[in-house]
Order: structure tokens, then sequence, then C-alpha cells
RNA sequence: GGAGAGAUGGCCGAGUAGGUCGAAGGCGCUCGCCUGCUAAGCGAGUAUACUGGGAAACCGGUAUCGAGGGUUCGAAUCCCUCUCUCUCCGCCA
């Protein structure tokens, strides 16, 4: 969510800054939504301060019938009170509603662009492997091993959903564990285990509601959304809270299955484990200091990439463009793998600042300093990585002429110590 | 699922025959005083949001005692609905 404020005194800018994104206008119906709220507010306030005296005054009388002149008038300025708190309960809503459906403020070191094919390539790392023979797509390395049963991942549950199967459960299971150590150990992030589901109060604190509901797996009865991401159960986390600054920055790593429902996709990447309904992903949350959170978008970032160097997997980094940056992001980072399977870049992870947008909704906040005022806090994540994601990279990029595929150095300690995943009888 | 108890300010905790309660008291915290250190002591201050005025410091108004409705001139206090927490029983990984 915008500042109110800053939207009402900078309007034009802020919709020029809005435009930029693609779409839009945005801000139609503001000015005089605010302005309606703002004459009814200072109306209906009035009135109450008038009641208020007045019944202070009917409360001194001891005798009640000199009250009764009094009582009779302010019956009726509490009618007209009424009035003016539903229309203004109306107008409210309203102005809430729009301010909940326009989207951040792309940073100004976004670059500004209409599309994916206006972002920028900021650095790469790593040399994609050549191979002496045509190399697979995981979907066929891995149905070959015996380690990702699509069909009867279809049969359980339906498209994209996926059975993994021996080595490939244990596979995604070591990358979940290898990420969540690096992350804890060597980089610092305190480690969480979420709830899976949240209530509507949750996603609409850090943007995916009330927008984006189509996009989400929804419980009915009682109400609860199926997490599409780890961002929202760990963001939330400090929802309504003051934080100390002596506490920041508050960085946290979460691994969870995530949701979605992939609505609007149909036919794309419908081969293998690239878009799923259900996938496994570890994620890196952190709450900064507003003058920080540049700062720590480049080291989060690195976070992410630290995972691809050690697994020696090639990606590259690209700043997203203004029209390709996600609803609630002021800047974003997208790390993209090397798939010599289907011989392209992938997105694997996507790291963002979000400025202040996440922090205005859901009320997380910290003070300068005992007597200063609160401010609203910056939020980041990054995925650190998306592990179903991770586990194609592997595949694709160290498996071999005879189909078996290598295990990354780093990750034979979460693997027991194999070196290599070969063909296993079918079942 | 059944039967009870509860939800007040950063924390603890008063306050229900409705009125001067944004809310006693304590703790914590901040500033000042005092004490050659530390502790104790003394004094003052210490919520948030919106809104009006002001360049600002700041001043005024409104709202907020789990959430939402209702009764009333007036509700932390009465009524209804919901959420959450706790205890006991049942069930269960």
């Amino acid at each position: 969510m915008l500042d109110m404020k800053y939207i009402r005194e900078n309007l034009e800018e802020a919709e020029r800054r809005l435009c930029t994104r693609g779409g839009g206008p945005y801000l139609d119906g503001f000015r005089q939504l605010d302005d309606r709220r703002r004459a009814l507010l200072r109306e209906s306030e009035a009135l109450k301060a008038l009641r208020n005296t007045v019944s202070e005054e009917i409360a001194r009388i001891k005798d009640k019938s000199q009250a009764q002149a009094k009582i009779l008038e302010m019956r009726e300025v509490s009618q007209k009170i009424k009035g003016m708190d539903d229309e203004l309960k109306v107008v409210d809503e309203e102005l809430q509603n729009l301010l909940m459906t326009i989207p951040n403020l792309p940073s100004p070191s976004t670059p500004a662009g209409r599309s994916e094919q206006d972002n920028v390539l900021v650095r790469s790392w790593g040399e994609p492997r050549s191979f002496s023979f045509q190399a697979k797509p995981h979907w066929e390395l891995g149905e070959e091993l015996g380690i990702l049963d699509f069909e009867r991942g279809a049969k359980l549950a339906g498209a994209r959903f996926t059975l993994y199967r021996g080595a490939g459960a244990r596979l995604e299971r070591a990358l979940i564990n290898f990420m969540l150590d690096l992350h804890t150990i060597e980089h610092g992030y305190d480690e969480v285990l979420p709830p899976f589901m949240v209530n509507r109060d949750s996603m609409t604190g850090t943007g995916q509601l009330p927008k984006f509901e189509d996009d989400l797996f929804r419980m009915v009865d009682p109400e609860y959304f199926l997490i599409p991401t780890a961002e929202v159960p760990v963001t939330n986390i400090h929802r309504g809270e003051i934080l100390k600054r002596d506490d920041l920055p508050i960085s946290y790593t979460a691994y969870t299955p995530c949701f979605r429902r992939e609505a609007g996709s149909y036919g794309k990447d419908t081969r293998g484990l690239i878009r799923q309904h259900q996938f496994n992903k570890v994620e890196l949350v952190t709450f900064a200091h507003p003058a920080e959170s540049d700062a720590v978008l480049e080291r989060l970032t690195s976070h992410a990439e630290n995972v691809l160097q050690r697994l020696g997997l090639p990606y590259r980094v690209m700043a997203l463009c203004s029209g390709d940056i996600g609803f609630s992001a002021s800047k974003t980072y997208d790390l993209e793998v090397w798939l010599p399977g289907q011989n392209c870049y992938r997105e694997i992870s996507s790291c963002s600042n979000f400025g202040d947008f996440q922090g205005r909704r859901a009320g997380i906040r910290f003070r300068e300093d005992d007597k200063a005022k609160p401010e609203f806090v910056h939020t980041l994540n990054g995925s650190g990585l998306a592990v179903g994601r991770t586990l194609v990279a592997i595949l694709e990029n160290f498996q071999q002429q005879d189909g078996s595929v290598l295990i990354p150095e780093k990750l034979r300690p979460y693997m027991g110590g194999i070196e290599r995943i070969g063909a296993r009888s079918s079942v």
C-alpha cells in the first residue's frame, strides 16, 4: 500500500511512476474519494465533539427533567452522526479498495521497460558446460532414472503434480537441508518453520489479496489459504508489531512447500517440474531499516547466488524492468539458471525489495529511538532457492552420457555420500 | 466435538447498580536531581491512528479497553455475533 499523504500531495508524480509498469491509469478517482472522505470526517467529528461536551453537561445535571431538552437535542445529533458514519464507511471502503489494488512504486533504480524483453543483464556466473552428446531435458532423465514419476503424480492429484521417488525424493530433501544449513550457519539467518496455510489478513499484508485471489488455493469453512510462498507467513510474523531499531535487520530463512493455482498459464511448461501446483522452496526474508534496504537486497541476492555457486550451476542475474516487477515489489533481481536440456536460462530465484509497501499494509514498524515516532520497516525476500528447479538444474547440468547424474560435491554429505544417481529398476 | 474461564496501555494488573476513564497502581523506559563508582532515593514524562491549524516546535478534534454490530444523550462497563487464549472431558498424529 502506498502512503495516502504522499499520493495526495504528489498525485501526478505518483501516477507517472506507476505508469512505468504499463497499464494504468492507477489513481483515477483517488482525489474525489479522498476529498469526500475528509469532508465527511470533519463534519461527523465536529458533531461528535458537540455530543461529547453536551453529554458531560447532562451528566452533571442532577435533576433529569432539566436535561430533557438536551437529551432530545442530542438524540437528533446522534441520528445525524449515524447517517454520516454510514456514508463515511462506504467511502472509506471504496478508498481502501482502491489503495489496496494499487501496486508499489518502482524504485528509481529499476530499469524502465515494458516486458521481460527489457530486463537488464547485471552479471553472469559460470560457463555452460558443453556436451559431447545430446543433453536431455530433466523429465526424460527423471523418468529414465525412475526418480520422477509424472504419471502417478497426475493420478494422485492431477496435472502439475509429481511423485518423487528414491534418490529423487532424497535429492530434494538433501537440497532443502543444504540450503537451510548454508543460510543459517554461514549467512546468519534464523530458521523458522511457519504454517503452510494462513488467514486472509496475512495474505493481504504481503499483497496477494485482494487482487490475486485467483492465483491461490483457498480452503472454505474454515477459510484458509495455502501459501504460494513462505514470504507470506514469514513476513507476517511481525505484522502489527513495532520492532526495535537495534534488532534490525531481522533475517529469517524458511523451508516451505508452495501452492499455486497457475491460473492463466494453461499450456505453458506442461512438461516436467518447472511449473507445479506444489513445489518446495527455501526462502530468505529480511526486515530492514529503510536506509539499509538497498544494500540488504544486494546481500540477500548474493546469498541466493551462493547456493548456485556452491552447486556449480551456471546462472545469470537479471534486473527486472518496471513492466515486469511484481505487484508489491519496487526492485527485483531474478536469478536464472542455465538448463542445457532445454537450452535456455530459467528463473530459479527472485529477490525483491518491497520498500515500505508491505510494512505499511501489514503494520510492521520500528522506532529510530525511544522517543521517535514509529516508521515502517522495509521488507525484502528472495528464493534461496526454488528447490524443484534446483533439482532440475542438477539433473540437466550434471547428466552423463550413460544417463546417470553426478551429484555436486557439496551435496554428497546430504546424500549419504553417493556420487551419482544411476538407473534403478522401475516399479 | 462437549463443559467452563478469560481477552484492558511495552509488560503486570485495577476498574461491571453505564457518566468527569485514554483509563488507578506497579514494573519497565526517557529526561533531570542527588550520591566521588554501583545500588537505592527524589521529581517530571512515557500509546497509536486519522483529522484540522501551523514553516516548524506544537496546539485542537475524533476514534481505539480482542473484532464487528446493537441499546443509550452517554458504554471498558449492558445485549448479540465472531475470533483467539486457558482449564476439564472426548478424539487423535
